[in-house]
DNA sequence: ACCAGTTAACTTTTT
DNA sequence: GTTAACTGGT
């Protein structure tokens, strides 16, 4: 038996061995937080205080589920198979299989993806004549996300106005809509279980009783729903263990609620609270300006990083005059970096926001160096992949219409918009399916709609009794799709796309113990099986939802669960190695040797959307500690004077987040302010390097525009709006007016020859 | 049913 | 500048 305990430092120590009570565990960047996780249930097993299916363990990505099973099986001698280690919605999905009855849930019931629940409203509202210019099918999503996030239902959601009667209206019959067709959105399956176990009494005893130890992950990102949830599984006297960091919240914009750590640490009334502020990642420059950086927040629990590191490099900071010279410096840099040795795979070019790949990524390009870009187009959710999927829905729950409508007519067989208006007419009228009303309507139309019916009964039929991969062949066959896209001129990627659905029905079924040689189960997992059915003090049945998909449902069921939860690999294909570029949301909870922040400007980071409240500004102080914890041993921060967006040339000033690093721990590659007189010619680099993407009508020729001696593009200051860029010159001579973007003060448009402008 | 041409919008993102 | 969604013509 190996000792879990070794080489933890004493607070480690201390968190992993806590006793069975609530904790709270502050985990700063780089300080061993997973570690601490799954030693401390690796601990908790091997001491014998709680058996592997007694453990409930909480994550919000597959992929952290994934790699906590993974150290788990490293750490113990168990299959991690049967446990209960998953996502929020996840485990829900099992819960709600299992108890699909007492939840009002069919066997077969069907998740919707965002881009499903999207299309579900647009269709709801069409159906209702609804305007949906007035009440926009987005806002409406967020409406409902927003209100099942907090717990809500339509009729316990407040209303202020008629405005939001409305949406509340909405709301309710979305929810119908959704359990007519036997589908649910994300954030249904959390609230149907929280409501599920709310009202089943024995049920919810049950599974309080069974889940002696709830450990959660990443805490600071759970919403109020998920709070909630945690509350209820863990009952009274529950064990949760929430490992979080407040400074890392960066979700608020989706419902997470970092006021959770407090509102845990009293409800639960937390004695055991421990830092974990030992940093294992970065150098002393870096941690110490993501210290003094996040140290401008004012709601925090309070926390300080350290390292024995040493100081190491400096943080440097560049300054460039456009967004394009800011990309070819970036690779300059990196090319250095390359040939001093440092791996491609080890340097990451962070953002705030996609749009600001594409200057990057062109610059990468053209001077021929691999990168990979994080945040694609996932697996799951590219347009052939989506077809094939709703074709088995359709197999499976012939009642999901996004899923009917989505196919009726790809491959195109001739039914087109005014067949499905008599169709949806019909439907509305009986109040069934689509699916089921198609009997109902007559002539030519009804004959197409009727061969589009025979079509998937008899693809059922055919794959009623075959493994899932063989089922799944059969459909591509017979629903016409690879046909379709061999016709097709660029259709060969997509054939390619349909046939790695196989592929992955295959590896999925393996994995998850369906079929003839699902590993038999033996040693300290036994237990999960022997719990399967129970019978409660009062003599109601309890079939207990096993962690494995295989108990509970059919692989065709449980294949498109898996297709909704987990959408496939976020990132662009690995093998050779190359550069990262991602957003700096994406990058949380990774680490590399050189890390570049990017476009680092007033509206862009601090994003200008965040600017209206504090609350905002400090989400995205956090999202740039967040950003600068990534680094291990260097950190470049980049900002533009001038940068393309939305197809026009913006003047931004440098982000306020440089005023809030520590002076000692940087180094200005670029001076930190110019001489009013270079401007832009301040750079002798800059100059030439431009001159042949300096066309005669770029921003070189804006320039020659001088007006009472002002030019666009120049730094002023203002004695009320502090300092800002002069972004546009109207009128001339005594009606001269110039637009100047003051940051934090936003645009303003001041008249010349009244202003008291100075040149900075 | 399908194409081309026009228009409006547009942080961050996992499940 | 890009893209999704819509309009009008064939």
């Amino acid at each position: 038996m190996q000792n879990l305990l070794l080489n933890l430092n004493p607070e480690q120590l201390a968190a992993v061995t806590l006793p069975a009570q609530p904790a709270l565990i502050l985990a700063g960047a780089g300080s061993g937080k997973t570690r601490v996780l799954i030693t401390r249930i690796a601990w908790l097993i091997q001491t014998g205080q709680v058996s592997p299916s007694g453990v409930l363990a909480v994550t919000f990505t597959n992929k952290a589920a994934k790699e906590m099973m993974m150290r788990l099986s490293a750490m113990l001698p168990i299959n991690t198979r049967g446990m209960w280690i998953g996502t929020f919605h996840g485990l829900c999905n099992r819960l709600l299989r299992a108890h699909h009855k007492d939840a009002g849930l069919t066997a077969t019931f069907q998740i919707l993806d965002s881009q499903d629940q999207l299309s579900a409203i647009k269709r709801l509202l069409k159906s209702l004549n609804i305007d949906d210019e007035k009440y926009p099918p987005r806002n409406l999503m967020y409406f409902i996300n927003g209100a099942k996030d907090q717990g809500l239902r339509a009729h316990q959601v407040d209303v202020s106005d008629d405005y939001n009667r409305k949406f509340v209206e909405l709301y309710a019959l979305y929810d119908q809509q959704c359990q007519r067709e036997g589908v649910v959105d994300f954030a249904e399956l959390l609230l149907r279980t929280y409501e599920l176990l709310a009202r089943n009494q024995p049920l919810r005893e049950h599974y309080q009783a069974r889940f002696k130890h709830i450990l959660v992950d990443e805490f600071q990102d759970t919403n109020d729903l998920q709070y909630k949830w945690l509350k209820l599984m863990a009952g009274q006297g529950g064990t949760v263990f929430a490992v979080g960091d407040d400074d890392q919240s960066i979700y608020a914009f989706r419902g997470a609620n970092v006021g959770n750590m407090s509102t845990f640490e009293r409800e639960f009334k937390v004695e055991n609270l421990i830092k974990l502020e030992q940093n294992y990642r970065s150098h002393g420059h870096i941690l110490d300006s993501a210290n003094t950086l996040i140290a401008n927040n004012s709601k925090r629990l309070g926390k300080n990083l350290r390292t024995d590191a040493g100081h190491g490099e400096p943080v440097r900071i560049y300054e460039s005059t456009s967004d394009l010279l800011e990309a070819q410096w970036i690779i300059e840099e990196a090319k250095s970096l390359i040939n001093e040795g440092a791996t491609r795979s080890e340097i990451a070019i962070l953002y705030r926001s996609n749009a600001q790949s594409r200057v990057i990524e062109h610059a990468l390009f053209s001077a021929g160096i691999p990168y990979r870009v994080y945040g694609g187009q996932r697996y799951f959710e590219r347009a052939e992949v989506k077809h094939a999927i709703a074709y088995l829905q359709l197999m499976d729950n012939p009642h999901n219409d996004s899923a009917f409508l989505r196919v009726v007519n790809f491959p195109t067989r001739g039914i087109g918009a005014r067949s499905l208006e008599h169709l949806q007419d019909a439907a509305r009228q009986q109040g069934i399916s689509l699916y089921a009303a198609v009997p109902y309507v007559a002539g030519k139309a009804g004959a197409s709609l009727g061969a589009f019916l025979k079509l998937i009964e008899g693809t059922r039929f055919e794959a009623q009794h075959l493994p899932l991969p063989e089922m799944i062949q059969i459909m591509l066959d017979m629903s016409g799709l690879i046909t379709h896209y061999r016709s097709e001129r660029e259709g060969a990627d997509r054939i390619e796309n349909l046939e790695q659905l196989v592929n992955a029905a295959t590896l999925f079924v393996a994995e998850e113990g369906f079929g003839h040689n699902a590993p038999a189960l033996s040693g300290p997992q036994a237990d999960v099986l022997a719990a399967a059915s129970i019978t409660t003090a009062d003599g109601i049945e309890i079939i207990d939802a096993d962690a494995r998909l295989s108990f509970i449902m059919s692989p065709l069921s449980a294949f498109l669960s898996h297709a909704s939860l987990e959408a496939g690999d976020n990132q662009a294909k690995t093998g050779q190695d190359a550069l990262q570029l991602m957003t700096v949301h994406s990058s949380k909870g990774l680490e590399f040797e050189a890390v570049f922040i990017t476009g680092l400007e007033e509206g862009l980071f601090p994003h200008e959307n965040s600017q209206k409240e504090e609350s905002g500004v400090e989400e995205e102080r956090r999202l740039m500690y967040v950003a600068i914890t990534r680094a291990k041993k260097r950190l470049y921060m980049s900002f533009s004077q001038t940068r393309m967006l939305h197809g026009q040339t913006r003047y931004n000033l440098r982000s306020r987040f440089f005023d809030e690093l520590p002076e000692q721990a940087l180094k200005w590659l670029s001076p930190k302010i110019q001489a009013p007189q270079h401007s832009w010619f301040a750079h002798p680099k800059a100059a030439w390097v431009d001159e042949p993407q300096f066309g005669a009508n770029t921003i070189a020729n804006k320039f020659t525009k001088l007006d009472l001696g002002w030019r666009i593009g120049e730094n002023v200051a203002h004695l009320k709006f502090g300092e800002g860029v002069i972004v546009n010159i109207e009128g001339s001579g005594d009606s001269a007016r110039a637009q100047i973007n003051f940051g934090k003060h936003g645009m303003k448009l001041l008249d010349l020859t009244v202003a008291k402008l100075e040149k900075v």
